[in-house]
RNA sequence: GCUCCCAUCGUCUAGCGGCCUAGGACACAGCCCUCUCAAGGCUGCGGCACGGGUUCAAAUCCCGUUGGGAGUGCCA
């Protein structure tokens, strides 16, 4: 076990599940570090009530998703302060008995009372010589020693604080229990971690649990404080107001490879002129140190951009598998069984360059797959608005009965009628669009009819010029 | 209030004293291509927060100012 780095990855302070900040802020990390070494993934929260199975489930789910295997080994998974309960108390203790933390019998309102007869804000150290010991209602704290703690972090450097403005912090409440900061120390400790990889927002608290470490006689781990993703209001993406989980994304149709090069791209850069790198140059290039030292800005459009480039990239059948769960649930525009795979691999290529989510892909092809067709009202009436949209329509129609059923027929067709009434082609097809899909904009129209298929899409013409009156 | 962190185009970033009249990406605008919409290609717009130093030379080092963020709980 010794000379293997173990890391410890903390959540936020406001609560681990779905706070996306320091949530999603960190995935890029624990992703990168996972591949430069081993380390112990520890998701931890002290509070019990959030010790659900879907609040544990959740959080694998969406690191599998991008590639954290919560079945490896030095995933220990999410944990509870119940479990160490025994210990941290046990530390708290020895923390007493070596004199460097100290019983306290005043309750919170007398602590404010007297910081504010004071002017200061804070604990002010009242029963540091009085020699109380444990009894109901009597909190332990910790005695801050005299001097300055120099925080060496792995990404911001030298962070030095002055001792005499920490205040002497609880360890234990009144009624016995530990606190976060104790437990996450002595949790640390006891798992042999040496490496602290978490949000920027953890650094001023740092100093404590490095004087915790000191006092508990082991050597501080290395830190490591990561910036955190910001909103665009610079503040702390929050829960409440930001639309920041990841699982979110993934629900949009974000591929698993898009979200971790754009999350990669917030607080560190790949080498040369392009972000779009794959993960494992990634995973060669990365360096806690090189990582900045600035917040940065979740920018979504950003992150639809990559994604439209890696679905790009895709082979043809990596795609339409991509697309597949899109098309068979309850996300497509029609009920599963009508959707047919062959139908869909050929118009596949023209909607490869044309979605930048995944989600967007049911709307491109559903007049392919739904029974009954909706007909915009907007676009038909704007279509169908020019005198010669009716009769070209009708004339298109007479034509494609007996045309040849591909693209390259179907479009001569209908050149054909538009030069011979001086009708541009651009124009001429957006009646015949929207009559056989519905919509104003899609793929190409005349690989689109020639999927369709002859009967369907003279049925639908006809339907239209029903319509058209 | 106190403590700590941060500061390059609108956004994410490259830059670690000369290679910078500051490079790339997203966004935005225009052009080309084109059956709609995209994709693709080309072009454009746009930035070192401010003020002092140090230096032959500063986006880069130092100090200050301003601005932003976080922490400051018997929360996590």
């Amino acid at each position: 076990m010794s000379g293997t780095p173990r890391y410890r990855f903390a959540p936020s302070p406001t609560g681990y599940f779905h706070v996306g900040g320091a949530r999603t802020a960190l995935y890029n990390w624990i992703l990168a570090l996972q591949s430069n070494g081993i380390f112990v993934l520890r998701i931890e929260d002290t509070d019990e009530s959030r010790n659900e199975p879907q609040w544990t489930q959740g959080i694998i789910d969406a690191l599998a998703w991008i590639g954290i295997d919560g079945s490896d080994p030095h995933f220990e998974g999410p944990y509870f302060q119940s479990a160490y309960a025994a210990a941290h108390v046990a530390a708290a203790e020895s923390l007493f008995a070596s004199g460097h933390a100290y019983y306290c019998d005043l309750t919170s309102e007398q602590i404010q009372e007297r910081a504010k007869a004071a002017g200061k804000p804070g604990y002010d150290g009242y029963s540091r010589d009085r020699g109380l010991t444990a009894g109901p209602g009597r909190a332990l704290r910790f005695r801050v020693p005299p001097g300055t703690t120099v925080v060496n972090d792995e990404v911001r450097g030298r962070v030095e604080f002055d001792n005499a403005t920490i205040e002497d912090f609880a360890l234990l409440r009144g009624n016995g229990t530990p606190v976060f900061i104790l437990a996450n120390v002595v949790d640390d400790i006891t798992m042999n971690i040496t490496h602290v990889v978490r949000a920027e927002e953890h650094l001023p608290n740092t100093p404590k649990q490095q004087m915790l470490w000191d006092a508990l006689g082991h050597t501080a781990p290395v830190w490591a404080h990561v910036p955190v993703l910001v909103n665009e209001q610079r503040k702390k993406l929050s829960k409440r107001r930001d639309k920041v989980a990841l699982e979110q994304y993934r629900d949009e149709g974000v591929t698993p490879e898009a979200m971790v090069n754009y999350l990669m791209t917030l607080g560190w850069a790949p080498t040369g002129d392009t972000e779009i790198v794959d993960f494992a140059t990634i995973a060669k290039d990365f360096r806690l140190s090189s990582v900045n030292h600035s917040s940065a800005f979740f920018d979504i459009k950003k992150l639809s951009a990559f994604n439209g480039e890696y679905l790009r990239k895709m082979t043809l059948e990596q795609f339409v598998s991509a697309c597949e769960p899109w098309l068979t649930s309850d996300k497509a525009l029609w009920p599963a069984e009508r959707f047919d795979r062959g139908i869909f691999l050929r118009i596949a290529p023209h909607i490869q360059t044309r979605v930048a989510l995944l989600s967007e892909v049911p709307a491109m092809v559903d007049f392919l797959f739904v029974a009954d067709l909706a007909i915009d009202a907007a676009a038909f009436e704007k279509a169908f608005a020019a005198e010669w949209a009716r009769p070209l329509l009708r004339a298109m129609r007479e034509q494609f009965t007996t045309a040849d059923w591909n693209h390259e027929a179907l479009k001569a067709v209908v050149e054909t009628i538009g030069a011979a009434n001086d009708v541009k082609l651009g124009k001429l097809q957006a009646p015949l669009r929207v009559a056989a899909t519905g919509r104003s904009v899609g793929p190409p129209l005349f690989e689109s009819l020639e999927i369709l298929g002859r009967d369907e899409s003279l049925r639908r013409i006809d339907a239209a010029l029903l319509r058209a009156g």
